[in-house]
DNA sequence: TCACGGAATATTTTT
DNA sequence: TATTCCGTGA
């Protein structure tokens, strides 16, 4: 748009720190960006700089940790200097991967149609695995197939065989660590013949490719010139590996973190990656980022004693020059629904003096810990969105519908055409079977289903299936006209099948609103795989988190990065938060503290911390009594301690 | 071969 | 506690 580049004062609008990341020309940088620092205005300069020096977008590769993230960070870039920062190459260390993955299959030993399995596809293929190999329960104690998906996940993203993980963490199940081997090991083996990938084969695969194909690594490594990795910390050791092999030829990185808001090492993340990064990277410089532009000194002085009490982290000490503000309050509410109410109350207390609505924001532990206070929030009609915790893409119907437009994809998806013959009345698995076999043997697409079935007695249901890949096969459709079809023959089964269909009927037509967006089957649905929409406005799926002046509630996971007025973090009670799980493992309990950092590091002016003292616990039976031990025993000058009793 | 009901079991966070 | 898994009866 923009004919000629804006000229930009870098030296008048970054600190010296910010200042000497962005100039920063060639070779390794390491900054450690404490909360609210300004890192993502950092990588947005320095992306925009070194267009501005002349480096082709297309040699810069941006990974960050949503895709949302990235493209928010390029759009930015572009207002700065002008629409050349809107070709750089980002997205997440996933999103690349299968980028890149499509375009080597053939060399990787797959088909380059590959198909992306979620959670719930791994889980049930691992299902089929076991029930083939005859290790059902029965005989003895065997892991069920979420806890086989965990434990095969964790060894991948940590480096560890199937046994270490066993022995390590699933001691009670050390019996069966052999069966669990060969399982892992034909689960695998099954996956490359149906042509999927799991989320840990995207990774596993691009670093296979980049460590064993010199060729194929000189070539990547020549193609991004400069690379840049955000959220560092939460990077685990196959991500640290396919960095290192992609600025082989360069050494351009720059990697930006902080090792005290690092919080997914469930998922195999390692901040300790971090430390190591200068070992991997020789001549690696550093640079601190320290002085924090978001929150008042009050908010500032309880982060700081919060993340005080880590044993393991590198010193640090954020200032602020945000003068004013008020102490940090905790409030013992008594009971859970009041907790709720003096939420509610206190937002609109807040929102009378003029704050938006969506720059409040309820933080939260653990999904369900919300399922309260959306009720009150119901009740007061106070719209809010709620981002992360319960998954639209898990749940049946969306699976459902995309289930019929997956096959379409890959006929020989086994998983997805189980799942949508099972809804038809009369087909068990044994039919299903019997289908998908005759299916897979016409090597015709989903339109083998005309033929395969010809011969035998079909039931209703399956005369309607017939018809419609008949349609979906009689011309090409857009991905919104597939989706609309499909949905069209999907209905009935939804109204026989839940009662609260019309619910899920409309979360059904918020997906084609998705689909509209994309002209190719394959991109949208690895869309749905990689980056399913987790937003959700009063219980309905999202299309997007959209500008609407609403409440946000979020779990403290999905709340990394982004920043509100007032911020409330709820059930700060010692057992939900830290969660009992945690409470006799240092590395978990040290984990949950630096949750506890990040979600009050999320506040800018104000920042509320409640918890419900008399709450009778359904599992363990007992009585929480004690505020958040991350927050307890605090002195008065950081933080006020009050209570709410509930009349 | 399917559908239902009883018993076991894991229990957060997400790409 | 809610879900999921498995075995049994129809």
């Amino acid at each position: 748009m923009s004919p000629k580049p804006k000229h930009i004062d870098y030296k008048k609008e970054l600190n010296s720190a910010q200042l000497e990341a962005v100039m920063f020309d060639d070779g390794p940088l390491l900054v450690i960006a404490g909360a609210g620092s300004g890192k993502t205005r950092t990588l947005t300069y320095r992306v925009a700089r070194l267009v501005e020096a002349g480096v082709p977008p297309a040699a810069i590769l941006l990974l960050t940790f949503t895709r949302k993230a990235s493209a928010e960070m390029l759009t930015r870039a572009c207002r700065l200097l002008d629409d050349r920062c809107g070709k750089v190459s980002g997205g997440t260390f996933h999103s690349f991967a299968n980028a890149i993955l499509r375009r080597y299959a053939a060399e990787c030993g797959f088909g380059s149609g590959f198909s992306i399995m979620d959670r719930a596809d791994a889980e049930s293929l691992i299902g089929m695995v076991k029930k083939e190999l005859g290790f059902s329960a029965k005989k003895r104690a065997f892991p069920r197939n979420q806890t086989l998906a965990n434990i095969f996940s964790r060894g991948v993203n940590k480096g560890l065989s199937v046994d270490e993980v066993v022995f390590n963490d699933y001691p009670h199940f050390a019996s069966a660590a052999d069966d669990l081997t060969t399982l892992f090991n034909l689960y695998s083996e099954r996956k490359l013949q149906l042509n999927f990938l799991d989320y840990d084969d995207l990774l596993v695969y691009l670093y296979r490719l980049l460590r064993d194909r010199s060729d194929i690594r000189q070539n990547l490594s020549a193609t991004y010139r400069y690379i840049m990795v955000d959220e560092y910390q939460d990077t685990n050791h196959l991500q640290a590996e396919i960095l290192y092999h992609l600025a082989d030829r360069n050494h351009n990185v720059m990697a930006v973190g902080d090792d005290s808001q690092s919080i997914y090492a469930f998922r195999g993340a390692n901040f300790k990656n971090i430390i190591d990064f200068p070992r991997i990277f020789p001549g690696t410089t550093i640079i601190g980022l320290e002085e924090n532009y978001r929150s008042v000194q009050p908010i500032l002085s309880l982060t700081n004693a919060v993340i005080d009490r880590a044993a393991e982290k590198y010193e640090k000490k954020l200032f602020t020059r945000r003068k004013g503000g008020t102490r940090p309050c905790l409030v013992d509410t008594v009971s859970e629904n009041n907790q709720s109410r003096y939420v509610v109350d206190k937002i609109q207390e807040i929102a009378v003096t003029g704050v938006p609505l969506n720059q409040i924001a309820v933080l939260f532990r653990a999904s369900f810990h919300s399922f309260d206070l959306e009720i009150e929030l119901s009740r007061e009609q106070m719209p809010y969105v709620k981002v992360g915790g319960f998954k639209f893409m898990e749940s049946a119907h969306i699976k459902d519908l995309l289930a019929h437009m997956r096959v379409v994809q890959n006929p020989y998806d086994r998983i997805n055409w189980y799942r949508l013959l099972l809804l038809l009345e009369k087909i068990g698995p044994k039919s299903a079977h019997d289908i998908y076999e005759a299916v897979s043997a016409e090597h015709a697409g989903t339109a083998g289903i005309l033929t395969a079935v010809s011969g035998r007695k079909r039931p209703v249901g399956l005369e309607r299936l017939a018809e419609l890949y008949a349609a979906i096969d009689a011309r090409p459709m857009s991905v919104a006209e597939m989706g609309e079809t499909v949905l069209a023959y999907y209905l009935p089964i939804l109204k026989r099948k839940y009662d609260d269909h019309p619910k899920r009927q409309k979360d059904l037509e918020q997906l084609l609103t998705i689909m509209i967006r994309y002209d190719e089957l394959e991109d949208f649905l690895s869309d749905m795989a990689l980056e399913p929409p987790s937003a959700s406005v009063e219980g309905y799926l999202s299309t997007d988190g959209s500008d609407d002046d609403r409440l946000v509630l979020s779990t403290i996971h999905s709340a990394k990065g982004l920043e509100w007025h007032t911020v409330f973090i709820i059930w700060a009670v010692d057992g939900r938060f830290p969660s009992v799980r945690a409470l006799d493992n240092t590395a978990e309990l040290e984990e949950e503290l630096r949750l506890m950092y990040v979600a009050a590091t999320r506040a800018r002016d104000n920042l509320f911390i409640t918890y419900p003292s008399q709450v009778f616990d359904r599992g363990a039976g007992l009585y929480f009594g004690r505020p958040s031990r991350f927050v307890d025993r605090l002195p008065q000058e950081v933080i006020e301690s009050s209570s709410v009793s509930p009349w």
